[in-house]
DNA sequence: CGGGTTTGACCTGCGC
DNA sequence: GCGCAGGTCAAACCCG
């Protein structure tokens, strides 16, 4: 019952030095095949109160109509988030689930050591090894840069789960090749890289300092393939095969998608995982619910306001719905902001009635096929 | 053995 | 220039 999540506001100045022991790092069970942790731990999470709420923090992405000063250079930063509590055993037992989108004007400050610090530079590696014979050092510092050839940094994407596993499985395969301890975090962050050959797609993974309870997913790149056949298996079920296949068929994707997006998400590896058995059909289960209350702990989450980054939103939803991206989480997560946002602008609809109503979904995007129960919804994408 | 994880060294950007 | 912190590398391990 203590909600102690109510610290989720993200990014925080870095002023709390909990280092409180070190948290067994790894917690090694970082094996492909993630089943084993899945299942058991959600049960953790148990709060007793839900709420989403949804940031739209950009720059740069379209002229800043923002009020707010944010960020500072072009980045974007979303933030999805909501807390559910597994009330679903046996059935399900509503619990008047209030609905509310927080929304304060808090310069959301892009979480600090995610996006924020996201640095342009990065290429160093240089894959000639032709010097000559000796080079006794290792690595050594005789990078050459080929010219203007560094790497910009790609769009991340950011998820905050809540897990008690760390690495969550999300169909790809990754190699672990690094982990340092994170600034004033007990928590370490751990390095991965997509396995499949050629493909640059980087993520990184940590708990969050603030909520250990949650852990943050941080993607960076686009898979240049599709899901591995052998994991496809596990979220099959989740999204449709549409969205699993080739990504360079994309047409022409709106034009201003941010930088980079951080999305809060809390979500039950139930879902994600246990889900792959129906393989037929994509869905994607979300609990969604709203506690108005809660809204005033979330100063740092805002509500879009202007009509230009719904028309963003709305873009991409559209994008990732009908083209074969196969940024499923995208589109999961940018359906929920759609959500939150529409909730918080659109005051006229009661806060006070649960948003998954069919109704309300069907507004927010028609291919939604139906709802669950008060706090679950199910989203068919197909 | 092949493939993934550990883990300390090494790089690099940045602020002081 | 130094030290810190985020990122990488890669040799040493681990494990099926
Ligand atoms: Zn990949």
């Amino acid at each position: 019952m203590s909600e102690n999540f109510n610290d989720f506001y993200y990014h925080h100045p870095f002023q709390d030095h909990i280092d409180h022991g070190r948290n067994s790092t790894g917690a090694g069970n970082s094996s492909a095949h993630m089943q084993n942790s899945s299942a058991q731990n959600l049960q953790v999470i148990d709060q007793s109160n839900s709420y989403l709420g949804f940031t739209g923090f950009l720059h740069g992405g379209f002229d800043q109509s923002v009020p707010g000063s944010f960020g500072s250079s072009s980045e974007a930063f979303y933030a999805v988030k909501e807390e559910h509590k597994p009330a679903v055993d046996g059935g399900e037992n509503p619990t008047t689930p209030n609905s509310s989108i927080s929304s304060s004007s808090t310069e959301a400050a892009a979480g600090e050591e995610d996006v924020s610090k996201i640095k342009k530079s990065e290429g160093k590696k240089t894959s000639v090894e032709d010097h000559g014979e000796d080079s006794s050092s290792k690595k050594d510092g005789s990078k050459c840069k080929k010219k203007g050839e560094k790497k910009q940094r790609e769009p991340r994407f950011a998820f905050m789960t809540k897990s008690e596993v760390d690495h969550l499985e999300d169909g790809y395969r990754w190699r672990k090749y690094g982990q340092k301890a994170v600034k004033s975090s007990p928590y370490p962050r751990s390095y991965y890289r997509c396995t499949t050959q050629k493909c640059p797609v980087k993520k990184r993974v940590e708990r969050s300092y603030q909520d250990p309870s949650v852990v943050i997913t941080t993607y960076e790149g686009q898979h240049n393939h599709h899901l591995p056949t052998s994991l496809r298996g596990n979220v099959a079920g989740i999204f449709p095969p549409s969205m699993i296949t080739p990504p360079l068929a994309m047409d022409g994707p709106p034009a201003n998608f941010p930088d980079q997006e951080m999305f809060v998400h809390q979500m039950n590896p139930h879902n994600i995982y246990g889900y792959g058995g129906g393989g037929a059909s994509g869905v994607y289960h979300q609990q969604t619910s709203f506690a108005r209350d809660n809204q005033q702990q979330y100063q740092g989450l805002k509500g879009p306001k202007c009509s230009k980054e719904i028309e963003n939103l709305e873009g991409w939803i559209n994008h990732f719905f009908n083209s074969e991206e196969r940024q499923q989480f995208v589109l999961a997560h940018l359906l929920l902001g759609k959500a939150a946002l529409r909730h918080s602008d659109d005051s006229s609809d009661d806060l006070n009635s649960p948003l998954p109503l069919m109704s309300s979904w069907r507004k927010i995007h028609p291919q939604i096929s139906h709802i669950v129960g008060p706090q679950f919804i199910e989203f068919t994408l197909a």
